[in-house]
DNA sequence: ATGGCTATTATACGCTTGAATAATAGGGAC
DNA sequence: GTCCCTATTATTCAAGCGTATAATAGCCAT
């Protein structure tokens, strides 16, 4: 008797709220500090439920690090407009929050942490890193062709993985120390490195 | 009786093995697997010695990241020669073993994971981060110099900043999937992005 | 050689962990 | 309404955690 009430939600709902409340988690208290009881307290649920809709905890946060990866690439592959809008506001997307936020890279970081521990999450990181590459690699030949300066695909491979190093780079720099920095500062060093890196403006332009 | 024999070990010697077992362990088991335990069986003393030579385990994970970012740092910072070979050496240095491997970044990575929840390693963090910067920008504010384009304080910290940005993040690429590029192929593409970057050959030349 | 200091081992303690189990409350079908 | 299914709570468990304490072995000074 004197046992507490609950609500009984849908199935999709209680699991995104686990995964969310796990994240908060790890972000906070780091992979150690992200106990099934802690996790199972900012969800507001007990802790015996976790059991019922994961196999286990690692199952748990291996789907949680599945939607980090997906939340910080859909944003940057839905960019839309001319190729040279789209490469501008790939790099702004990701060098503002909420991609390039502290919670975020502490998330990133606890996985990558990971990666030489658990096969699972390493190929994960891999997937989402392939992917990631693939967009902006994509991108980046659009916006080559669209200024009379079509390259083959080893070129743009370069190129992305070039451009790719050092977004995530600044990324990390702002991630971490972002009181470093000046509003705005990153996305504009990050807009004049790659024009300086494709020997191409990307200033939206009247040329119309 | 019975009691295992053992070797006395000066001070200095003992607490070099057991921050390297703490690396070790943490580096190949994650931060949550690197227990008291399983860092002096790595050292190959029992448990209890820890707890001899540091107050607490976290004070020893403190001491071993302060190590890390030493051992990331301190290769870097020793580069010798003219400005132009300086840079190529900071470049080629960070982005090849033993800085740029899967070990490195996992250590690093687990270190970061933990900022927001230790103020300890937060502040390691960013006195690491500051120093290394710093050099960068000094080697470039020479570099600038020795070639005829003498650069203020403001102009050389963007460069430092995207020049620090671009090698970060070709690290990360290469330490966490090393496989996906050829021999050589980070380091030829830091080469010629920052030559893009600061529009001035860094390459080796026969000027003298 | 031997006495004394301490680095090291060995063992134990209290706590937290992820997981397993049993009891119960929510809520749709009828 | 009442029945039935199951999402949820409550409780328990063994294992592993960091730490504390006491016994002991190595080794230097004498």
């Amino acid at each position: 008797m004197n046992r507490r009430s609950f609500y009984r939600a849908p199935e999709g709902e209680r699991r995104h709220e686990l995964i969310e409340a796990t994240l908060d988690c790890i972000s906070e208290f780091g992979l150690k500090g992200a106990t099934v009881r802690q996790i199972a307290l900012r969800a507001g649920v007990t802790a015996g439920l976790v059991r019922h809709y994961f196999v286990s905890k690692d199952q748990m946060v291996a789907e949680a690090y599945r939607a980090v990866i997906a939340s910080l690439t859909e944003k940057a592959a839905n960019v839309e407009g001319d190729p040279a809008t789209r490469l501008r506001d790939f790099i702004a997307i990701n060098l503002t929050e909420p991609v390039a936020d502290s919670r975020s890279i502490s998330l990133w970081a606890a996985f990558i942490s990971q990666v030489r521990v658990d096969p699972v999450l390493a190929e994960i990181h891999r997937d989402g890193y392939l992917a990631f590459r693939n967009v902006l690699q994509a991108l980046l030949a659009d916006f080559l062709a669209a200024n009379g300066r079509p390259a083959g695909p080893e070129e743009c491979r370069r190129y992305a993985i070039a451009i790719n190093g050092l977004v995530d780079g600044l990324w990390v720099e702002g991630c971490l120390a972002g009181d470093l920095f000046r509003e705005g500062e990153l996305v504009s060093i990050a807009m004049a490195s790659v024009e300086a890196l494709l020997g191409l403006p990307i200033k939206k332009t009247e040329n119309k």
